[in-house]
DNA sequence: CGCCAAGTGGACGGTGCTCTCCACTTACGA
DNA sequence: TCGTAAGTGGAGAGCACCGTCCACTTGGCG
């Protein structure tokens, strides 16, 4: 690959990243192209569809999120752990616009791969905080799906207060799971596919 | 106005109701008349606009909203009349998929009229709950904004499916605005303005 | 230095939407 | 029964977007 071909790769990428986080993912491919100092065709090279441009720029935030359960799994107080997870994906998903629909919409081709692993990792995270004693016996790792579909439901405010938003959400819902007097609703199974509709 | 005007208005009503609570509000306008018998023209020379067309198709909700304000400002127990506004209105929104949207859209029009009632309703709902000593002193009336824009975020999923995810989360976020135990982060001043865009 | 594959941009086709225009039809008062 | 204002449907204007095509430019190897 040719050096200058290199370098407007890489503009486009940040330029989309920056434009998907702030402005969410409908964001016209000619706007994105033409702040990245390009023309369409370039990007289209690049990136054969919007879809896959889409994937590519957030790529790096799902490792984040990966990341954040793994260390999780290691901290010697599950409790901590199990919240650090939920408010650090929160405050991912609060600050760019993009993420929740991107999550959804690279859903099919993660596939397996990432998707499975993800999910044992916090099924495992749960269940040491629930034998820990901190966790209710009645939380279920689906309520993550819940948390996370709430917590999108921010993402139309403005990035900051989406952000604070977020914070005070998370704090009454953490609170809400470590508790557990009430009885609860049966949880939903709401596996991703599900909201992918 | 004549007969046949009237009824074919009343059948666009009708239709437009249920694919914006099945589908959404991005239902196209030629959808929502062909399903009515009716040709677009028909359509807008009753409703001059989309938007009007909506917000015509869900006034009926939001007086619900107003309804179990008042309602609940009659009953004895002030914790059950906060709770049950909470519940009733989250189910109205996770039950209609073009709700929320709705709710954003007409809002300029809305305006001060409906707009202040419910908010001082509400209010003084929460006054009552927290005099009682059933609702945490830090709960603010902002906070139901946050609810529903958090519950709003459940409308991507079938509606069966979102209504016992609401129902879930309600149950969580009630039992945390009761006990109050830990510090919150503050709240945040989420006027539906802002949301709005 | 010169060649050419790799790279480029902007015009353009295709699609799906909202809303308008206008020639035609129909309810209903007189 | 008949005239007419009210009502109607469908074609299409206008717009925004995704993705393609193709004539042109340019980096960098030999």
């Amino acid at each position: 690959m040719r050096a200058d071909a290199r370098e407007n790769r890489a503009r486009v990428l940040a330029v989309a990243r920056e434009l998907f986080a702030q402005r969410g993912l409908d964001v016209p491919m000619a706007t994105i192209a033409r702040r990245a100092g390009v023309g369409v065709a370039t990007l289209y090279r690049r990136f054969p569809t919007k879809e896959a441009l889409v994937v590519e720029a957030f790529t790096e935030q799902f490792a984040l999120c990966q990341a954040a359960i793994d260390e999780a799994l290691i901290d010697p107080d599950p409790w901590r752990g199990f919240c650090t997870v939920i408010e650090k994906v929160c405050v991912l998903q609060a600050s760019d616009r993009g993420f929740t629909a991107a999550f959804v919409a690279s859903f099919p081709d993660l596939h397996t791969e990432v998707r499975d692993r993800t999910w044992h990792g916090f099924a495992a995270l749960v269940q040491r905080a629930k034998d820990s004693g901190s966790l209710r016996a009645d939380f279920s790792p689906h309520d993550l799906t819940l948390v996370l579909m709430a917590n999108g439901g921010l993402a139309s405010a403005p990035v900051e207060v989406a952000v604070a938003a977020s914070q005070r959400l998370v704090a009454y819902l953490l609170e809400a799971f470590r508790s557990g007097t009430d009885q609860l609703p049966p949880a939903v199974p709401l596996s991703l596919d599900l909201v992918l509709r």
